[in-house]
DNA sequence: AAGATGACGATTG
DNA sequence: CCAATCGCCATCT
């Protein structure tokens, strides 16, 4: 799988005008995502209007990490697994960088994932 | 052009 | 509770 954004390539960023619109939604969200909280990607795809869309919400992240400021470790899916470790520079990093924010995590799954859970549409409100 | 893939999620057996 | 399936949709091969 390569990547699809490449900012420091001769290759111009491949994405059209609308998934640029959507990633870029994806990344603002994950940026207010509260230090020591976390969200899941159904969740994002949800505020962002196509709930049955979370694969494109991991697409964006996958793509998130060219970014900056952009948070992804806080971003699991809906039973706070960290499924996205393997696409960190270190797949244990993911990890380390939750715990960093007091999150405990055992068996790649956050614990008390309900309380920590950081819902966009709540939180934000429904646009 | 067609089928496979995936940082997902909900449902069903 | 675990496994199989289906829906979703941009990308990749």
């Amino acid at each position: 799988m390569k990547n699809t954004i490449k900012p420091l390539s001769t290759k111009p960023v491949k994405l059209s005008e609308k998934n640029k619109d959507f990633f870029d939604l994806v990344y603002q969200v994950v940026r207010l995502v509260p230090y020591g909280r976390v969200t899941s990607y159904g969740a994002i795809a949800k505020y962002l209007g196509s709930a049955r869309s979370s694969r494109m919400v991991g697409w964006a992240m996958n793509a998130s990490h060219v970014q900056k400021g952009v948070p992804a470790h806080r971003v699991v899916n809906r039973n706070g697994e960290l499924t996205g470790k393997m696409h960190f520079s270190s797949p244990d990093e993911m990890q380390q960088l939750l715990e960093a924010e007091g999150i405990v995590i055992v068996d790649d799954t956050v614990i008390d994932f309900d309380k920590l859970f950081w819902d966009p549409v709540k939180e934000l409100g429904f646009e």
